[in-house]
DNA sequence: CCAAAAGTGTTATGGATACACCCATGA
DNA sequence: TCATGGGTGTATCCATAACACTTTTGG
């Protein structure tokens, strides 16, 4: 019966966050300072182990949010990671998870001073392998944002247009003409335009939209194809 | 040190392979007969677990080597599954690879009489969740294809435009346009057409071409983006 | 009244699609 | 000679990209 299975190594199995926040400084990472060897002290992404009896995406869920706070992210996995001698300290093979929100999601205070963000430009050596996770989780993200309008797990589902434009760019890293996005996002008949103007950011003020679930899932049943970065070049 | 680790619980890791054959009929599953409980008999992915020492790439190759034949096979990562109960025996978390090649790489034959091949509509029930990681391979499949030119892996790395076209077809489960496929396929110039004709397809008989991988990662490099497929549609 | 961001249309270009006929050959 | 699959070119269309000025309002 099981004996086949017991001639088998156990291997430790551990979940890493790779949380990318938003604001109008651009893109961030959220980090943390390791509270125990090895690296102790060291920048690391949000990780812990995988306990027994819970699946991968409870663990992600538990592990953010015990070291964060964060409740009800939209995690989606990334790869798993195994080399034999990633962590210096024992074999643990580590599998990775991301999510894109706002940065006011999380906000460093007293009480998390080990956990802060820190800009996509100019990140920080990360213990073992976390700043390939990040790499693939950028490229992953470009993908992502590419073909469907992430967002929805952003801001207090109230945005601008230029603030969703803001976002783009900052994941792609390049500019894009306001009147092309505008023209692209509107067209899909996915946001809801809302009567308030937002007026953090301007004198003017920018009307606030929402997005629209149903009519998006709508859309996406029906086979409908989301391009709102022609990543012909990347 | 590495007393904190000790406190967590240890996993068996397996490696679950998902190949795609294609041949003239079409795409298949390279699948086989488990010869252990639980579920003994019934089909399963080409599948084992993973051993100290080795990364997950090895293990898979290595996994696939052992119960197919297959070397050099380029595998690729797809996901990893950790639902407590995915296998009825124990607590196994697998990573699933996934790979196309050509059938003719893998014959069947009497040695091998657990592994065979098997289209892709109409698949078996497969054991534990490994329907599932089937499912999500295609999906990434299709996208993978879309976006570069796979064969590369396929063939005897001789092909002509029509198989080429064939292979398309049957991951998209669509038929597409012979002139502007050719059209497309050729304007990349990253094939060459040799001198020879593989009369085996119809009288006539069609050039053979070969992927030139140089050239392909010169484009590669300057940030070429192959589109074969435009998915706008799924 | 001025600075700063929001908002708005049109044109040009290029890639994608649709489409039909001749060619070569083995049987 | 004919049936079978291989090979070729063009016209239309639509999505993308490029581009500049007016509006609003707080200071």
């Amino acid at each position: 019966m099981e004996n086949y299975y017991k001639a088998h190594t156990k291997f430790y199995l551990a979940v890493d966050c790779i949380i990318f926040g938003f604001d109008e400084d651009g893109l961030k990472l959220l980090v943390v300072k390791r509270d125990f060897e090895p690296g102790k002290g060291q920048w690391s992404l949000v990780g812990g182990f995988l306990s027994q009896g819970e699946n991968l995406d409870e663990a992600a869920q538990r592990i953010l949010h015990k070291l964060t706070g964060l409740e009800n992210i939209y995690l989606e996995q990334l790869a798993t990671y195994g080399e034999p001698a990633r962590d210096s300290a024992a074999r643990v093979v580590s599998i990775a998870y991301y999510a894109l929100i706002s940065t006011t999601k999380f906000k460093e205070n007293k009480s998390n001073r080990n956990a802060c963000w820190y800009p996509l430009n100019g990140l920080p050596n990360l213990i073992f392998d976390h700043n390939q996770m990040v790499a693939k989780a950028i490229l992953r993200l470009r993908r992502k944002a590419a073909s469907r309008p992430i967002g929805f797990e952003l801001l207090p589902a109230q945005f601008t247009l230029p603030q969703m434009q803001a976002l783009y760019e900052s994941i792609y890293q390049q500019q894009i003409d306001k009147r092309n996005f505008r023209k692209k996002i509107l067209s899909m008949n996915i946001l809801e335009k809302l009567p308030e103007k937002d007026m953090t950011g301007s004198k003017r003020g920018a009307y606030k939209y929402k997005f629209n679930p149903s009519k998006y899932n709508e859309l996406l049943n029906n086979g409908y194809h989301f391009e709102i970065i022609n990543n012909g070049k990347q």
